[in-house]
DNA sequence: TCCTCTAGCACTTTTGAATCGT
DNA sequence: AACGATTCAAAAGTGCTAGAGG
């Protein structure tokens, strides 16, 4: 694995501020990101997300789905997703409200799920909204699928990664660029813990129809096990709490009322966030009782994600900060400055594109890229990346494996990682680039954060 | 005993092949 | 023969539940 001292040299030293207000002819003007869904994630994130992970493999609910803008028309990128720890701690549901339950796990294999269409023209990312439905976690360490595996009761949120890159070989000497998104940060589990979240799904999922109160399975619930509810009456949390759960105290004083015309809340609540901005966060209470300060549950979720850097922590996975903030907007005033038209979340990068890289031929992403060439139709490298194995045999998939200078075995179609104690500790680099990042003093407002750096500094590769 | 995880269930949506009509 | 619309079954995606196992 090639350390990110390696990656450093080459990339000429710390992003140079040339590369931010450079006159370079590639300089584009930037690259935004914006998450759809906004509200929705929002109302998630409110109660504290959480996301099943089973051994097949698990559909995110809400998934993820951004929109682009700001790349070249006609250069092609990659899009990649990977989840980040949220910090190095195990956590467990308890009383209404998320506990601290010692240190995280080693981190599984990491993985990158890689958009199915990648690589394609830029004009082909920005022309419609990116969804990454079909991106699966697991709890399977030996998952064979490709899915991102994740440890039950741990935090994480996903990272987008925008490369621009012709093909998925090139990406290894690309530059990226990563966007978070705070309001998409969740917590792995293995069965739904807060019964909040359990009727947000329901209630928002489609699949999940036929659970719905008013829905067509009135007799599933009807023959519903006495003696079990009794029994699970006795568990905090659990189903039966439906008739308090509006009035729940000390439960972040969710705004959740219940979920009966749960949907044509979200406007008023988006309004209401700008007051209550404390209840934004689940963990509020745990902060409460001192249990932690620098998790998020400890600290508040804003300056997590203000602060965090970007670059993968070490395998303790302990947030690592290279620049410390002050306290970070507040969600409503930030959700304010960062929600586009459509209401959604949205973060612009400044820095140039990768055209501007000094290694990176700039004259590539012309005229190859442009003109009557027609959009290529999506290549299905999800063979390779992260549907590898299940799909490696079909017809009509691309079946090769990506070299690796580090692994002439492994197949990286998935992308697959060394074992924790492989992660690069803390570095200068990362600090750097961080600082870099940050540098441009942008208002980030309440969501995204992005950093530039070169790729698989991280573990994948 | 508690907590976490898993398998099977009933339900829904999605997908793709087959059929039909123009 | 080609194309589009419709139908239908299979596949896939949900949360629920009981029970296993550490």
């Amino acid at each position: 694995m090639q350390s990110i001292r390696e990656l450093k040299s080459n990339f000429s030293g710390p992003p140079p501020a040339s590369m931010a207000a450079g006159p370079d002819a590639y300089l584009q003007g930037s690259i935004r990101m914006t998450l759809e869904d906004l509200e929705l994630w929002k109302t998630f994130h409110e109660i504290g997300t959480e996301m099943i992970i089973t051994k097949p493999g698990r559909r995110m609910f809400p998934h993820c789905k951004v929109n682009l803008s700001g790349l070249i028309q006609c250069a092609k990128y990659i899009l990649l997703v990977d989840m980040v720890p949220e910090d190095g701690f195990r956590y467990k549901w308890n009383k209404e409200k998320w506990e601290v339950a010692g240190k995280a796990e080693p981190q599984p294999p990491c993985r990158t799920y890689l958009h199915p269409d990648s690589p394609a023209l830029g004009s082909h990312w920005m022309k419609q909204s990116i969804s990454f439905l079909k991106l699966k976690l697991t709890n399977n360490t030996l998952d064979q699928h490709g899915h991102i595996i994740l440890h039950s009761m741990h935090r994480y949120h996903p990272r987008f990664h925008v490369v621009q890159a012709d093909d998925l070989f090139s990406v290894r000497w690309s530059v990226f660029q990563t966007f978070t998104f705070p309001e998409t940060s969740f917590t792995a589990v293995t069965a739904y813990q807060n019964t909040k979240i359990t009727k947000l799904k329901i209630n928002h999922n489609p699949f999940a129809k036929g659970f719905r109160d008013e829905g067509t399975n009135k007799k599933r619930r009807a023959n519903k096990n006495p003696a079990c509810l009794e029994k699970r009456a006795k568990l905090p949390g659990v189903l039966n709490e439906d008739s308090k759960d509006s009035s729940s105290p000390g439960f972040c004083q969710s705004s959740y009322d219940g979920y009966d015309g749960e949907e044509g809340r979200l406007a008023k609540r988006k309004d209401e966030d700008a007051v209550k901005e404390e209840r934004y966060s689940p963990w509020g209470a745990e902060r409460q009782q001192g249990v932690r300060t620098d998790s998020p549950a400890g600290a508040d979720t804003r300056e997590i994600y203000n602060t965090e850097q970007l670059v993968p922590a070490p395998a303790s996975y302990q947030p690592y900060r290279a620049h410390e903030y002050g306290k970070s907007p507040s969600p409503s005033s930030s959700v304010g400055s960062s929600i586009t038209g459509s209401g959604r979340s949205s973060f612009e990068s400044r820095v140039p594109d990768i055209a501007t890289d000094p290694d990176h031929d700039s004259s590539k992403p012309g005229p190859s890229h442009c003109g009557p060439q027609p959009l290529p139709g999506p290549q299905d490298y999800s063979g390779v990346l992260n549907m590898t194995m299940a799909q490696a045999g079909k017809p009509g998939v691309i079946g090769h494996h990506i070299y690796s200078p580090y692994s002439t075995e492994q197949p990286l179609g998935q992308w697959s990682g060394p074992g924790p104690a492989q992660y690069p500790p803390p570095h200068p680099l990362t600090a750097d680039y961080t600082t870099q990042a940050v540098h441009h003093g942008y208002h980030h407002g309440n969501v995204g954060e992005w950093s530039q750096y070169p790729l698989f500094s991280y573990s994948c590769w």
